[in-house]
DNA sequence: AGCATTTACTAAATCGCTTTACTTCCTCGC
DNA sequence: GCGAGGAAGTAAAGCGATTTAGTAAATGCT
């Protein structure tokens, strides 16, 4: 019963220390500091690195970040505080390229989800602000206005999928304009006149409605197609509304021969409705999505044809900037990047029927 | 009011230190220190209480988190590292529960996604422990047999989702074979004698695949169903092999009422089997998905009975795991937790047609 | 030989906090 | 009037690194 003194009383292990790595290589804590971060000024002899380095194997020895923040005061980490972890299936991408961009750069990142409450947000920020983070990537569920919180403008930080009309804060986000356009031009340069757009109610998501629109109106304009309002419907983000909305589309006196939807869950409801009224796509009429929802797009029949939200590129943008503004001891200058949404093509698309 | 020297030249800003406030407060560092930190022993004025706060906020000081952690040892995190991120749709609820499970224990999560590569794992965990985080978890895309990197074994370590036959590791994951039962028992309790059941491939996912198979096995045993090994399939987790294994379940000369599908995607192509088949779901035939894929889920119609694997608990009840151990003191004793897998009655189960 | 370099190191201050061990002044009981 | 005990603090020693300003010995050069 009695283990003797190491027994789990001790567990608690000491982490050996650099003094301690000193000591066993019979070195001064100096030597070890230079031998161990390759310091290119002092000259050390092959042989004393060499003690050195054994002793830290020894001693399984691993530099206390702590200490090393404290004395050096960079904490090589940024923080990525958001909403979307409770609701967006491309919260995964984002937070991904966000990490990747952050560790290339010899950066971790600290996550924290909000569940959008804003006192949970204002703590988790000052939580990051404690450890001085290098910046704060401020993350929102869909590309909308947002009013963060007061304590961030104490960090530099970049919004992500969202924006503040206030100034101050740097911002990555989709270019919708471009989107909307590459949409409705892929549909136009396949021959089709007649485009229907199902586009997402501008109550909640502003942004991206008003901006596809924008682009769905560029690309007929610079065809020469004449706009027709009649064509144009708004809705939510659902297969629902996208069924109900493209019934009545498809149902007109003189029915458009493609439908551009503002998500794919609509374009799913798009599907249905067209196979309800025995159209077939792509043949009878072409159908083209938004978000690039890969779980839906590519395993509807046919594969749907949308436009990619390069999220993972938008992550990784946000942490790149945010640790290179710091690496290169620059100011951090707030600027806003505008990402490209492309095409993505797939069987829900073709020339229509001759008329 | 000329800016002279806190221009831009200065923007570099020092954060205002502990010693900062005691000056401005005219008090001790120490009694700085104890008034921010709430400590019961020693009294302090009320006034002198108010002094501090006032030049806290004055200053904007903000604790410096290395100072304290380095004072304290402690770090108040947990790192968690994973592959999913770069594959998994439930990547998010895991992270979203491992992250609030943290944070309501006063943890961040550190999160490093390592793209599954056994290089960046160990550099990753390396990086974790010189942050001296109190915990890692070490998570995995699908539910299967993984060997984590030999420096895992420094730290409390939770393996989310998957195991280790190796011992010395915890973890977290789904009680396949309840998952398996409950999915079957719903059709058996619905009337269903012939249960067919399209399982996912024993090649990746032999847990998954095994346990839900014995699950099957046991709610037939229990209702005195003799178990038919051609109505058992294996195939790869997507919709064309749930297409193709519903095909041939329903047409053999006495096919099965239901269909027990391991993966929702394999679900979704036994949709199109039953409707290529021209039988109705669930008038004609009941079908039961797994993994309770929301997106897909929901948003068939009909909506898809499935069971949900709670991914949200289970990053939760590990995060809790690493940081209770940690506060409580006490030594960390690596269990197995297997969480439940409950059925979520949709519209795609219906007692079968009576005969 | 004599002086300047170069080589191979080391002592010690410092980063910003926590915490133990005092100190000083009151007040109170007798 | 005096000692005990409480109230209200403070001084200073670390925690584990980095980094500046040295030092001692060896070597190079004339």
């Amino acid at each position: 019963m009695m283990d003797g003194p190491r027994s789990s009383r001790e567990k608690r292990k000491r982490h050996a220390t650099m003094k301690d790595v000193a000591e066993l290589a019979g070195v001064s804590q100096t030597t070890v500091s230079f031998v161990i971060n390759h310091v290119e000024g002092p000259s050390i002899s092959e042989e004393t690195r060499h003690r050195v380095w054994e002793a830290v194997r020894r001693l399984r020895y691993r530099p206390n970040a702590a200490a090393k923040m404290l004395r050096t005061s960079s904490s090589r980490s940024i923080g990525f505080v958001t909403d979307v972890l409770a609701s967006s299936p491309f919260a995964g991408d984002m937070i991904r390229g966000a990490q990747d961009g952050a560790w290339d750069r010899g950066h971790l990142m600290i996550i924290v989800n909000t569940g959008g409450d804003p006192v949970i947000e204002r703590a988790a920020i000052e939580e990051l602000l404690e450890r001085r983070v290098n910046g704060v990537i401020y993350a929102s569920m869909a590309h909308h206005e947002v009013a963060p919180p007061e304590n961030l403008r104490e960090v530099p930080a970049v919004l992500l999928d969202c924006y503040s009309s206030e100034d101050g804060f740097a911002s990555v986000r989709p270019d919708e304009v471009g989107g909307g356009f590459s949409a409705t031009d892929a549909l136009v340069q396949a021959g089709h006149r007649r485009i229907g757009f199902i586009n997402i109610g501008p109550d909640q998501v502003k942004l991206a409605s008003e901006g596809r629109l924008e682009g769905y109106w560029r690309a007929l304009n610079q065809a020469d197609v004449a706009f027709d309002a009649n064509l144009v419907r708004n809705g939510n983000a659902n297969a629902d509304d996208g069924y109900r909305l493209a019934r009545e589309l498809l149902t007109l006196a003189d029915p458009p021969t493609a439908l551009f939807c503002g998500t794919d869950r609509m374009a799913m409801g798009a599907y249905d409705a067209a196979r309800d009224l025995g159209k077939c796509i792509p043949d009878d009429i072409s159908i083209v999505g938004f978000d690039d929802q890969r779980l839906l797009s590519m395993y509807l029949r046919p594969a749907l044809s949308t436009v990619a939200l390069p999220f993972y590129e938008m992550g990784r943008m946000a942490a790149a900037q945010l640790c290179s503004t710091h690496d290169s001891d620059e100011d951090f200058e707030p600027t806003d990047h505008l990402v490209e949404c492309s095409f993505v093509g797939r069987q829900s698309t073709a020339p229509p029927r001759q008329q």
